[in-house]
DNA sequence: TGACTGCGCGCC
DNA sequence: AGGGCGCGCAGTCA
């Protein structure tokens, strides 16, 4: 167990000058904590807390805005995977209270934690001083059970000491602004017209039935697929239940899946296709969904940054990640207000090509449409071909059309190929990848080095060793994939990043409010929309600059001005 | 009854 | 036998 203290309501200031570099000290004792924040508006303060997440809402809820944060959670878990900073304490540390999963204070402990706060400045050499809160602080000593202040301590010394210093600071100060807006898109919102969403549901499902009830639409299609199979009592909803009422009608189907359904000719495909679609929409998107998270007029889903071992973010949920583009047209901007929806085009072949410094793909980048612009160099005959080709050497596929395409492809792209080839190869001997700012790979599972290990000993078996060759190949392509999806999210973060204080600039309060991987929406006045379309376009080149500094390399968005979510290219 | 798993499908 | 997720349901087991 570890000792509650250590995550509860601490934290630090760091003030910093507009360029970055850490002011003189000023002591500032905090008893209440809203306050300071908005007293510290002028001189770009960055906050360091334990953890955004239990932080910042009750903050947003007391109407205050952070502009800057190092997150010490999501920052440690950064810090100690990454093979840049392997040699630094936190690398070895055994697990502590700063592995363990956030989980947001309820409003009325946070106030009583504001009393706890501690205040600190950073000097010029980057050593934090602690308040009279907290006593003595002998930085860079790290204490046995690190509380805030020794474990930036410990932070602050990994990435000074690490390869990549400059990189790991991008990383991390990318990560925790992440973890800003993460909660302020779940503050604020996504607009969402309930109104629209029942007359979306009704339209294709008929009306909303009594609790425990198939809507008509649905129960129809239940009908015609029962006599369609012959069976009265059929549940379709039961996969194993409808595998063998198919099975046992002739029908050669070794699963309910759709791509396998679509093939058959039968009478009852055709409903059966419709009520799995249906069905689906009722389950994951109907009203009981949209009674759950969407029932003042805004959805709100916990966004949970650095979710995905890539740095990707995931969500918990309401499915916020997998809003289905039916749906969307729920999504409608308040009255005098717009949606600025951009969508950054083919984020993971441009990256690639910066990462590995690859010109060809960089000037078949510089076209809109970067498969567009495969074609145009005589790589490949379709954008179609273009698109499976990158996107199989990103995966790693090894069969199919994708595979066949390899040889054309490594041949223009060259040094693209070698960086997903060389970190494919990695991942089999078992080895750690990095994303371009330095967020390393996992190490495989104890059972993966097992199963290796078994088939390379004398007098494997031949099936064991088809089993660990199986194994690596897939670690493979899971590192293979990480480099890339990784850099993208990268990229992604500093894009929102940038967009966000370009934002702050604009009149009318026009923020963000959703964020899908590669795609943003922000929430805009009438009045300004031309100002944030400008702004995104500019946070895209500043993001891209951020990363790869001079390697021509564009990122392209397409970006749109509309009142609903649906009506978005 | 609740915890867990596998399936299938939504998103990128 | 292409990477990463979350979720709801059915089914299973304790």
């Amino acid at each position: 167990m570890h000792d509650a203290a250590a995550r509860s309501g601490v934290l630090v200031l760091q003030e910093c000058s507009d360029d970055g570099a850490p002011l003189e000290r000023t002591e500032v004792l905090v008893a209440d904590l809203p306050a300071a924040v908005a007293v510290r508006e002028v001189s770009r303060p960055r906050w360091v807390w334990d953890d955004t997440a239990r932080r910042y809402p009750p903050l947003l809820e007391a109407g205050v805005r952070v502009e800057r944060a190092h997150d010490l959670r999501l920052c440690h878990a950064i810090l100690r995977r990454s093979a840049h900073a392997a040699g630094a304490e936190l690398a070895g540390a055994p697990d502590g209270p700063w592995d363990e999963p956030t989980s947001p204070l309820r409003p009325a402990d946070a106030v009583d934690s504001l009393f706890d706060v501690a205040f600190l400045t950073g000097s010029r050499d980057r050593t934090p001083v602690a308040s009279p809160l907290v006593g003595t602080f002998d930085a860079p000593r790290v204490a046995p059970d690190p509380g805030p202040l020794a474990e930036l301590a410990r932070q602050l010394a990994s990435v000074a000491g690490s390869a990549e210093p400059g990189r790991l600071r991008l990383l991390l100060a990318a990560e925790s602004t992440g973890a800003l807006i993460a909660a302020e898109m779940h503050h604020d919102g996504l607009p969402w017209v309930a109104a629209e969403h029942d007359a979306l549901l009704t339209r294709l499902l008929g009306p909303r039935p009594p609790a425990g009830r198939r809507p008509t639409r649905l129960e129809r299609l239940v009908e015609q697929i029962r006599i369609a199979l012959g069976r009265p009592g059929l549940n379709p909803d039961s996969q194993p239940e409808l595998l063998r009422a198919l099975r046992s009608a002739g029908l050669d189907v070794t699963s309910t899946r759709v791509h396998e359904l679509r093939e058959l000719v039968h009478p009852v495909t055709v409903p059966l296709l419709e009520y799995k679609k249906l069905a689906r929409l009722l389950s994951a998107n109907g009203w009981v969904w949209m009674e759950a998270w969407a029932a003042d007029g805004r959805f709100r889903p916990d966004y949970v940054p650095g979710g995905v071992v890539t740095g990707r973010w995931a969500s918990s949920g309401g499915g916020a990640l997998q809003l289905p583009k039916e749906v969307r047209a729920a999504v409608r901007a308040d009255e005098g207000w717009r949606l600025v929806v951009a969508d950054a085009a083919q984020v993971e072949p441009r990256v690639l090509a910066a990462m590995s410094a690859d010109g060809a793909m960089a000037a078949a980048g510089r076209a809109a449409d970067l498969y567009q612009g495969v074609v145009d160099a005589g790589i490949v005959e379709t954008r179609q071909q273009a698109k499976v080709a990158m996107l199989g050497a990103i995966y790693g596929a090894t069969t199919g059309a994708s595979a066949a395409l390899m040889p054309q492809l490594t041949r223009a792209f060259p040094r693209a190929i070698a960086l997903v080839e060389d970190a494919a190869r990695a991942g089999e001997r078992g080895e750690v990848v990095s994303t371009w700012l330095g967020r390393s790979s996992p190490v495989p599972g104890t059972q993966w080095q097992a199963v290796v290990l078994a088939a390379a000993t004398e007098g494997a078996q031949a099936e064991d060793a088809r089993e660990a060759r199986r194994r690596r190949r897939d670690w493979g392509r899971f590192t293979r994939n990480f480099v890339v999806q990784g850099t993208a999210a990268e990229w992604a973060l500093c894009w929102m990043a940038a967009l966000r204080r370009r934002l702050l600039a604009i009149e009318g309060r026009p923020h963000l409010v959703f964020f899908l991987h590669d795609e943003v929406i922000v929430h805009a006045p009438d009045a300004v929309t031309g100002q944030v379309v400008e702004a995104v376009q500019e946070a895209a080149a500043e993001a891209g600059r951020l990363l790869f500094g001079g390697f021509p390399v564009d990122f392209a968005l397409d970006v749109c001005v509309v009142d609903a979510y649906d009506q978005a290219t």
